[in-house]
RNA sequence: GCGCUCGUAGCUCAAUGGAUAGAGCGUUUGACUACGAAUCAAAAGGUUGGGGGUUCGAAUCCCUCCGGGCGCGCCA
């Protein structure tokens, strides 16, 4: 069932086709500034004024009169401000379509997304710039979901490259450890947290040792033991601890990819065809590039390499041969085995292999996506660029696939915050607003360091307000505010703001905050709760709703609430092709500021007039589904109490 | 050098080219004998970095200057 808006821009189009041409896109509904204006707001008459070379309000006349009359739900529609066109509702419309429509979803689409986040290097723990990602992208595919399509999600394993070859190198020959005395270092992906800038810096300095990691590096790319089975433990064994930190956070995958096999199973090979028989790709002209195959990219107008003239493939031609077969442009697959069981629920992550582990007649289906969405940070936007102008002439002009960049800023630590952590600055740092994150310094700040800090301090806060509480219960309610803190705060800034990380902002409960949310959330089920005990009913009672008992005061909080909360649909809608998530965490928190500041001047329970307490009981409902879908968009938990 | 990006209240940030630029934190003041005070109410705080332009309308688009950040390899 499509929802309100969507419906009314159809019937907009259909109506105005005649006389104007008007896209989709073109019809944008706000809510007015002022009750008096109307309802609901849009700027068509200025947009078709500029087509039609006519003033707003001559065009604005000519909608009225065609559109007039022509809707039920309508009462008034008129035009105000020089050529806003805005619609009244019919009084106890919109109050009766939410109450009809509370636990309305969006109908599948058949559309399958691929949405690639996470993707740390395999060769340390996750940091926050990581959780910036992780939370995007989670974000970003339950959003897709909620709109009706279905995911998958993947993890690029980057198993090849050289950071792990340093950690190889760093056990191995740094700390001459054995393959078994590796296999019982106890949260390895923590220990090579510190061991990673300590090689690096080492690599810097001392030209013997950068040569060893050169050598281990290339053993481990022509399968040379031990360093190839170090390195494949290293890889899995961290990537195994990146997906325990995510799953904490309610972040989960369904196939992880490896590079390994990318370039094992030669992938490039059918990619290469395809560039070649479309011309995409070609051998250089210039004597610079002799004997390379490139692209040309055509915003700069140069040619980038693709094949090197040894033979061997770059980093952009791998990635390619990967996005095409993450859009299904080729039938190459990929073997597959079952990696990681999650704890809760045993639900199975997959990962790619170069030899068969499948199952004879079990199918599998990763890949082949309608859309593929890769959350990299901004630093990717050169290559990523690179591979969707690639991408576009090679699927069928009939059927073409989309390619998505989803980009955002980095997170940078606050000088004070780097110095906090007991790391020297130099007087240039210090003065600058932000740091850069760097692993390999060993300037971040460990994910799961800022996770325990999240729930040390929430944990404090529930037993400071609950002291009656038991042990445990009280550690899973500040696990899921932690949670809740933490994911509402990496998708609250605009993602093109680089996010100056401090603690002091990071573990902020009040305000602007996703404890403030769950705060919301938590006080309406206890309501419901309590009204239950009371034996009184807890749902709506059947029947038509009539707004017009409310008081003034009441009824203009009342209608604005109901305004707010039928804009959820288009509220996500508008993230996805903006491209900002944080419009859905600021609306989430601007629904909640409203209700609770109606719950402070109007009680529900307590309210002897049932009309009232109806009303009241209803707006509380709908705010209740509207809430728990988009928490569950952002991957905010729900506490039991808080 | 070329490309991308940011500059909004003391601080951290919002604002789909729209109607009177909004929140949180901090400051000052007030509200728990109440459906939960991780809450709510109120006050103070702005030449949206400067200048020009486009537009019925500009924080937003264009130009320019100033000041930050990031990227641009036969690395990954």
């Amino acid at each position: 069932m499509k929802y309100l808006q969507e419906e009314l821009k159809d019937k907009l189009i259909e109506l105005l086709k005649t006389d104007f041409k008007l896209e989709r896109e073109e019809i944008l509904f706000t809510i007015p500034p002022k009750r008096e204006f109307g309802d609901l707001s849009t700027t068509i008459p200025f947009a078709l004024a500029k087509k039609e070379k006519q003033k707003p309000f001559v065009i604005g006349n000519r909608i009225i009169e065609l559109i007039k009359d022509r809707f039920d739900m309508f009462s008034e529609i008129k035009l105000a401000g020089g050529g806003f066109l805005n619609f009244t509702f019919k009084e106890n419309f919109l109050v009766n379509y939410l109450a009809a429509n509370i636990h309305r979803k969006a109908p599948d689409t058949g559309l399958k997304m691929v949405v690639e986040h996470t993707s740390i290097n395999p060769n340390k723990s996750a940091h926050i710039g990581h959780l910036r990602n992780a939370c995007l992208g989670d974000t970003l595919a339950n959003a897709l979901r909620f709109l009706g399509c279905e995911l998958e999600i993947q993890n690029y394993l980057d198993d090849t490259g050289i950071q792990v070859a340093d950690v190889v190198w760093g056990l191995l020959y740094h700390e001459g450890k054995s393959l078994e005395e590796i296999k019982k270092i106890d949260q390895l992906a923590a220990y090579l947290w510190y061991l990673y800038p300590e090689v690096s810096k080492l690599f810097a300095e001392d030209e013997k040792a950068k040569t060893g990691r050169d050598e281990v590096h290339k053993k481990i790319e022509e399968k040379i033991n031990p360093e190839y089975q170090v390195s494949n433990y290293i890889a899995e064994e961290v990537l195994k601890d990146h997906i325990r930190v995510m799953n904490i956070l309610g972040i989960r995958y369904d196939l992880l990819v490896r590079e390994s096999d990318v370039i094992e199973l030669d992938f490039f090979k059918d990619s290469r065809t395809l560039m070649e028989t479309k011309g995409v790709m070609y051998p250089s002209q210039d004597p610079e590039k002799k004997g390379c195959m490139v692209i040309k990219y055509e915003k700069e107008n140069i040619e980038k390499i693709i094949v090197r003239s040894n033979g061997t493939i770059t980093y952009i031609g791998k990635d390619i041969a990967y996005t095409l077969w993450k859009v299904g442009l080729f039938d190459r697959d990929f073997y597959y085995r079952k990696f990681y069981t999650y704890p809760e629920d045993a639900k199975e992550i997959y990962i790619s292999d170069y030899t068969p582990h499948t199952p004879p007649g079990e199918p599998y289906h990763f890949g082949g996506g309608e859309s593929v969405f890769n959350v990299i940070d901004v630093r990717q936007s050169y290559l990523q660029n690179i591979i969707a102008q690639v991408l576009a002439p090679l699927s069928p002009a009939d059927h073409r696939k989309k390619f998505i960049h989803f980009s955002y800023e980095m997170v940078a630590l606050t000088p004070r915050c780097v110095e906090e952590m007991g790391f020297e600055l130099s007087e240039e740092d210090k003065k600058k607003s932000y740091v850069e994150v760097s692993g390999r310094k060993g300037i971040a700040v460990k994910a799961d360091d800022l996770i325990d800090k999240l729930v040390e301090k929430s944990l404090y806060e529930v037993k400071l307000r609950h002291p009656e509480i038991a042990e445990d219960a009280a550690k899973a309610i500040a696990r899921d505010i932690a949670v809740g803190a933490l994911r509402y705060f990496m998708i609250k800034f605009n993602s093109n703001s680089v996010i100056a990380f401090d603690f002091k902002d990071a573990l902020a409960f009040e305000g602007d905050t996703g404890p403030y949310l769950q705060y919301t959330l938590v006080r309406i089920n206890s309501i419901l709760r309590k009204l239950k005990e009371a034996g009184e009913s807890d749902a709506l009672e059947p029947g038509e709703l009539d707004s017009t008992v409310l008081d003034k005061k009441e009824y203009d909080i009342f209608y604005d609430m109901l305004l707010d909360l039928s804009l959820v649909e288009l509220q996500v809608e508008l993230a996805l092709s903006q491209q900002e998530l944080s419009g859905i965490a600021n609306y989430t928190y601007s629904l909640c500021q409203e209700f609770n500041h109606f719950y402070h001047l109007f009680p529900i329970k307590a309210e002897k007039d049932i009309r009232l307490k109806n009303l009241r009981l209803l707006l509380t409902l709908v705010v209740k589904a509207k809430l728990e879908r988009l928490f569950s968009i952002m991957g905010i938990p729900i506490p039991e109490k808080m």
